[in-house]
Order: C-alpha cells, then sequence, then structure tokens
RNA sequence: GGUCCCAUCGUCUAGUGGCCCAGGACACCGGCCUCUCACGUCGGAAACAGGGGUUCGAGUCCCCUUGGGACCGCCA
C-alpha cells in the first residue's frame, strides 16, 4: 500500500463532542497502525456558525486526548482560491452551472413538494437558461447524472448502490461566493492526498455526490469507510439530551484521556474478547475489518468501570500530578503549595483502587489533607458510643505514649487493645476509622493513621471522645 | 414521502455454515476474600426481532416482514 494519509475534518460549530473524536481516534489509529499521516482540517466554510473559540476547543479536546496530526490544522476559509479554481474549471466545461433561484423561492417550492408527498428535490430550471435575471447573485449548481446508478465501494459496508434518480443538482457554491461541503471535501481530499476517507456514516448517503465530483474533476476516488453511529441510549442520535458530551465535559469530571479513548474505540470495534487496551495496544490492533456496521449506544456505565481500571493501572507518580487540580477544585490545597512528595504518594496510592475518576480520587483524599474532620450522621450514632468509649480512650492513652506512628507500632497497639477487651479487630478499627475520617469507608486503618499522622490522629480520637461524653 | 444503511443478553460485543442447547465485558443479583469500602475472585439471571427459503446442517447465506437509524439544505 502506498503511504495511507487521513484525516478529521470537524466543523467548528460546537465542541469536540464523543462523537467527533471518536472519528477522529480511529482515522488517527488508521494512520498510526500504517505509519501513515494524520491531518487535521477544519471545515469552516459555514461563516455564520463557525467560531474561533470552537476552532480552539477542538483543537484542544484533540490535544488533551493525545491525537496529535502531522499536518494542519488546515483551515477551509484560507483555500478559498483553490476551491475557486476548481469550480471554475467545472462551470466552463459545462459541468456545473449559475442558479438564479432565491433560497426563499427554493425553500417555497421544497414545501410544496413535502406537501404533496413528493421527495422535495430542485427541479433544474436553471439548467440551461439562456437569461439570466438580473439584480440576483447567482448560486452555482453541480450537474448530476439523471439516470443510472452510482455505486459506492465501501470498506466497511461494500458495494452500496444508488439510483441516480434520486439526486438533484445540489449547489457547489453559495451566492455569497462561498463553496459548499460536498464540494470542497472533495477538492480538499484530493488536493492533500487522502487515500481513506473514514467518517461517520450519515455522510454514506453523501457520498455519491462526491463520487460524481471526483469524477467531473478527474481524480482518483479514495477509499471510503463509513464508521457506525454513536447513539444514546434511547437509540437516537447522541446529543446534549443524553447528558455530558463533549470531551471537555469528560476531562473536567475526572476522566483520563486514555480510558476515553479506549472506551470510544470499543464503541464500534473490537479485538476478540479484550476489552482494556493501551493506547500503543489499539494503535498495534486496529484495522477497518473489526469495525462493525451496526449503530451503538454509548454507555457512561462501562466508560466509568474502563475509567476506574485505568486509574488503577496508572502509576502513582503520575498520579499525583494529575489529581493536584482536582485537590485544588476541592479546596484541599493551594496552587503554589508544595506537597511533601512522599507523602502524596502514599495517599493517592492508598486510594487509586477506590477511586473511578479524578475527581472522586481528589474527594476521597480530604480527610487526609483537612484539619477537622466531620462525622456521617449514621457513622456516628453507630459507632461513637458508650459501648467504644473506653476503647477509644486507651487507645488514646497508648498513641499518646508512642512515640513512632508507622502502620507496624500502630498494630501493636490496636493489638494489646484488642486482647485486653477481647474483641475483634473491627470493633475497634471501625470506631477510630470514624473518629478519622468521619465514615465508615477508607482504606485500611493503619494505613489511614499513619498518613494522617500523629497529631491530628491524636486530635481526632480526643475529639471523637469529647462528642460522646457530650452526647451522653 | 423517497433513497440508503443496520438488526446476537438492558448495553458494548465474540461468532465469517458443523467447535454455539451461543462466549467475553459493563450494569444487576448471590458467595468468597476482609478492620470498613473498594480491588480481586467464584457463581447466577439475561440474547441470535419474526416468517419463509438454500443446505445433511444456519446466529452465520438468500428473500420478505417488522423495528431502528441516516440522508434528501445557498449545514457539515
Amino acid at each position: 500500500m502506498d503511504e495511507v494519509r487521513v484525516r478529521f475534518a470537524p466543523s467548528p460549530t460546537g465542541y469536540l463532542h464523543i462523537g467527533g473524536a471518536r472519528t477522529a481516534l480511529f482515522n488517527w489509529l488508521f494512520a498510526r497502525h500504517h505509519g501513515g499521516v494524520f491531518i487535521l482540517r477544519i471545515e469552516d466554510t459555514d461563516r455564520s456558525r463557525s467560531t474561533e473559540e470552537y476552532i480552539n476547543a477542538i483543537v484542544d479536546g484533540m490535544r488533551w486526548l493525545g491525537l496529535d496530526w502531522d499536518e494542519g490544522p488546515y483551515r477551509q476559509t484560507e483555500r478559498m482560491e483553490i476551491y475557486q479554481s476548481y469550480l471554475q474549471r467545472l462551470i466552463d466545461e459545462g459541468k456545473a452551472y449559475y442558479c438564479y433561484c432565491t433560497p426563499e423561492e427554493l425553500e417555497q417550492r421544497r414545501q410544496e413538494a413535502i406537501k404533496v408527498g413528493k421527495t422535495p428535490k430542485y427541479d433544474g430550471r436553471c439548467r440551461e437558461l439562456n437569461n439570466p435575471p438580473a439584480g440576483r447573485t447567482p448560486a452555482v449548481r453541480f450537474r448530476m447524472p439523471e439516470a443510472g446508478q452510482t455505486i459506492v465501494d465501501d470498506l466497511i459496508h461494500g458495494k452500496v448502490a444508488y439510483p441516480n434518480e434520486m439526486f438533484d443538482d445540489f449547489i457547489i457554491m453559495r451566492s455569497d461566493g462561498t463553496p459548499t461541503y460536498n464540494f470542497v471535501v472533495v477538492v480538499d481530499d484530493v488536493d492533500m492526498r487522502i487515500t481513506h476517507v473514514i467518517r461517520g456514516d450519515d455522510h454514506l448517503n453523501n457520498t455519491p455526490k462526491q463520487i460524481h465530483i471526483y469524477n467531473a474533476l478527474g481524480f482518483q476516488i479514495p477509499k471510503f469507510a463509513h464508521l457506525p453511529m454513536i447513539l444514546g441510549s434511547d437509540k437516537t442520535r447522541l446529543s446534549k439530551r443524553h447528558g455530558a458530551t463533549s470531551v471537555q465535559a469528560y476531562r473536567e469530571m475526572g476522566y483520563l484521556p486514555e480510558a476515553l479513548l479506549n472506551y470510544l474505540a470499543r464503541l464500534g470495534w473490537s479485538y476478540g474478547d479484550q476489552e482494556i487496551f493501551t493506547k500503543e495496544e489499539l494503535i498495534e490492533k486496529f484495522s477497518l475489518e473489526g469495525v462493525s456496521k451496526a449503530a451503538a449506544v454509548f454507555n457512561p456505565d462501562k466508560l466509568l468501570w474502563l475509567n476506574g481500571q485505568h486509574l488503577k493501572n496508572t502509576p502513582t507518580e503520575k498520579l499525583c500530578e494529575l489529581v493536584k487540580p482536582f485537590l485544588q477544585k476541592e479546596g484541599l490545597i493551594e496552587s503554589d503549595q508544595q506537597v511533601d512528595h512522599q507523602w502524596l504518594r502514599k495517599a493517592v496510592e492508598s486510594q487509586k483502587e477506590r477511586a473511578k475518576t479524578l475527581v472522586e480520587l481528589a474527594k476521597v483524599m480530604r480527610y487526609y489533607f483537612v484539619e477537622e474532620i466531620e462525622y456521617e450522621e449514621d457513622a456516628k450514632k453507630k459507632f461513637l458510643n458508650e459501648k467504644t468509649l473506653p476503647y477509644l480512650v486507651d487507645l488514646l492513652e497508648e498513641l499518646k505514649r508512642l512515640e513512632q506512628f508507622t502502620e507496624q507500632t500502630l498494630q501493636e497497639v490496636f493489638s494489646s487493645i484488642i486482647n485486653k477487651y477481647g474483641i475483634k479487630l473491627k470493633q475497634l478499627a471501625q470506631p477510630v476509622r470514624v473518629a478519622v475520617t468521619g465514615g465508615t469507608k477508607s482504606p485500611g486503618i493503619f494505613e489511614v493513621l499513619e498518613i494522617v499522622g500523629r497529631d491530628r490522629i491524636i486530635k481526632r480520637i480526643q475529639k471523637a471522645i469529647d462528642t460522646i461524653r457530650e452526647s451522653s
């Protein structure tokens, strides 16, 4: 195979969303797998809806996901002369023509057609126009064949045949002089020597039109691969109604890029029974053969699980850095604060298997950072009471005498109290857990105590004792 | 309405004519592990949309029906 060249071509009319990211990912994986070139191209010919802000958001999203591009970002608005020259060629050769109908007229005819149950279709009235009406700036239409059929040979769907009667002469240049999608996409893909057009299958029905443009311009047709759509839980096209859909939103919710990538890859693609992939494995194992034809429903639960898996597999060292912004958001550290690195490592290590997102991770670390903890009402009632009071009193005494607070020495202290009262570890551990963390859930109690540290442990147990005495 | 695409557990999927009374994963339920919670682990419930063919044999091939989706724009 010659060098593979693929592109991701979003239109900047919104943030980078899940569907776009998946298309980008498949293109990127295909390029990386084949040692090819991945191009980012911004399709901003719709000036009224494209914004600079969205372009930045898309670029940021791609960077965060780690989908690096080799060329671009190209912008179509910067390539107008190129389109213009091809357009002129089509007009000169009679393959395109000026249309003087106004959008209002067209809309009106469309509505009428729909009303009588006919296919809304341009009637071709300007096709052979000799005396154009004065005072109107025309659009340009592409002349489509009226009979026969057009075959799209798709890598995922196979050969798809379209009867040509269903097509009308579509507009390739607006009356304001800007070219439209179906024309521009062809010119760009040819100009950028794209070998494989990999995109959502909502574009499948546009492909025959594009094929005729390729032919009219005498270009070679690239390979097409139309990816299945991503649906919401109600099986309709994924949209805001289904919850978070922008890549940025997942970033803020504490998802890891590699988890999102892994999830997106498995949506519409599979490799036997494997669920968890590193980025490198994805590149190694990806192929269009493994892509399915059927649309897939986006399942946030599975993404969450996968994120937990990736979180667990992330080196603690790296997790420490990743969680810092989230600790800041929780108000647990200041942006310029120096946190003892060894200590943070232990803290993160103790919680990493318990959190499914960075947000969760930061939240469960609260009692490691704050001075004063608050009790959960149920936990307090159940574990801080007359019955547990003597254990806590004894523990406090012993801890005050203890110099070195390590898991080892703490364990010894706990043992002596358990023996003295003839109780199980849980009967002591739970009250202590509530006293130190405020709740009933945490990593191993000795681990937690070591991380919280001597001074705060003593303070918190004292407070628990006071609390019990006050309420009795 | 026209055209096109698609169809295995609730969801993501394995399955490319016999290895499938259908396998894995998420979620769900139960057991184990255990100082709690997670992690882990073991087990359970759960699907070939329906109907016709083809074939010795069909989840797998063909047709129809049904259901879902996409496109039909001076949006991309």
